[in-house]
DNA sequence: TTGCTCCTCACGTCACGTGAGGTGGC
DNA sequence: TTGCTCCTCACGTCACGTGAGGTGGC
């Protein structure tokens, strides 16, 4: 392949969709250099390069830093690049795990935000419900010391939020509170006794929430202002003779990423029913 | 969920996965604030934002520039957080496909890197070969002008690489030539007819290498140094009445990425025969 | 008091991008 | 000559990271 088939700069940097600028500085920093360098300072590439340089980059795609390659290219060999491809390969299926996970949660996460936007918050309906599960921890209650209540609440939240971690799992909402119906009816609404992550569907070594008939509200505002609208769901149920089952689920749709402010937070709540 | 519950910088840190830093970079370009400030200076960061927290770092990794996450939680709604979701959820998908494609390359380039370990370069050996696919060019006669010649070849070699990266492949070799069995014969090992991308299988649209019996040999060193070789193998099939059928088929299996220098360069050439 | 966390602020870094100012072949 | 590409060099930028120097509650 002779002189006249190489490629300048700018034909490089097309071919292979970068800029000039990243080979000027790959050069600059000695990790990929023309094949030729004329007096005049003019680069020329060869074509074979291009293969090489589709490996560099892609390495750099995945976030090896560019030093690591520069270090990979001082001490390459055949074994060497065999392992390298190896180690990318093994990466790659963390990359495709990660990204389907997050897929995953970003549909649920959609689903979650237009059902919300469909909801009336005041009204109270009683409906069926699919099975859910819930990654639950208990919530240290309130009158340990302050520090000590705060740092055991943070300890379990992280623990909470670790094992979902660790299982690929990511919640499409927020942190959920389980309150006891004695607590809702004593008006003690922060008196969670647990709190949880929901999931959709049946998960194993997580709390079913079962699929069954559900009395539901959704209000929209702060988190202190709940208990009115416990007060509200109590009534109804004992007006309409609606006999309640469990814990009251608290669920938050709508947070500080949907709507600006705490005051418009979408919070939903309800429970099971026999009906 | 009273005041205790908060999370100081470094534990919302350690639980989101982070850095205290990012959460201080975030608060000072005004991207993500603590729900609480004291007067000291202390940051104190509320449950419900390791949601939020988690939706705007995700749209970090997916490489959404902090400003245009910002630009979106200046005008957040309901309705556009399912528009972003959604996009996400597009974007994601072209990641996945892209990832997979990496993955397959990466493999199959791994596999070519340990084959060609293994072979002896000078042995000239008659063995079976699977079928495979070209991506062909013709390839510009050298006895064009200089200018007009590497213009047209940068032109062609642009356009099989952009016709590859189209159809989501890029081959596990560099550039392969194509040389016609009279300029083998007449010495002029640059006279390729075509240059073409190797692809393993059977690739629709592409031109076909027929799985069959190839007479092979390996060279390591330069392009320039090819025509001995070309002469010994020509030899080879004369001395043995191996009758050839087709061009020579010149393969680049180990290139700078694998050893230091084009003098170690491992090049293939095949020829197809009838036994 | 010790040890731990919290803070600010200045500067560093990584991988380029931007743009000024100048050269060189058809 | 015009227009295009080539170059260097200095500075900018994006998203933090590093580390110095100081504060504050058990």
């Amino acid at each position: 392949m002779n002189r006249e088939r190489y490629l300048t700069t700018g034909e490089f940097a097309k071919i292979a969709g970068v800029t000039k600028h990243t080979l000027f500085h790959y050069d600059k920093i000695g990790l990929f250099r023309p094949e030729v360098t004329l007096e005049n300072g003019y680069r020329y590439y060869s074509l074979t390069q291009l293969d090489e340089f589709d490996v560099i980059f892609m390495l750099r795609e995945l976030d090896m830093p560019l030093n690591e390659i520069s270090a990979y290219l001082a001490r390459r060999s055949p074994g060497a690049l065999a392992e390298l491809l190896h180690e990318e390969d093994r990466l790659i299926g963390e990359r495709l795990r990660r990204l389907r996970t997050m897929r995953q949660w970003v549909r649920q996460k959609a689903a979650v935000v237009e059902r919300a936007h469909e909801l009336e918050p005041g009204n109270i309906t009683l409906s069926s419900s699919p099975e859910r599960s819930m990654l639950c921890t208990p919530f240290t209650p309130t009158d340990a010391t302050g520090k000590q209540a705060a740092a055991a609440f943070s300890q379990t939240a992280s623990q909470l939020y670790r094992e979902a971690d660790h299982r690929q799992l990511k919640s499409p909402y927020g942190f959920g509170g389980l309150l006891p119906q004695a607590e809702a009816l004593a008006g003690r609404c922060d008196a969670y006794s647990h709190i949880y992550l929901l999931f959709d569907g049946l998960l194993p070594g997580a709390r079913p929430r079962p699929a069954g008939r559900y009395l539901t509200t959704c209000y929209q505002g702060r988190f202190e202002d709940l208990p009115p609208v416990y007060r509200r769901i109590l009534d109804y149920a004992q007006e309409n003779s609606v006999p309640l089952i469990g814990c009251f689920y608290e669920d938050l749709l709508l947070d500080g990423l949907a709507v600006p402010g705490e005051s418009q937070f979408l919070i939903q709540i309800s429970i099971q029913t026999t009906l």
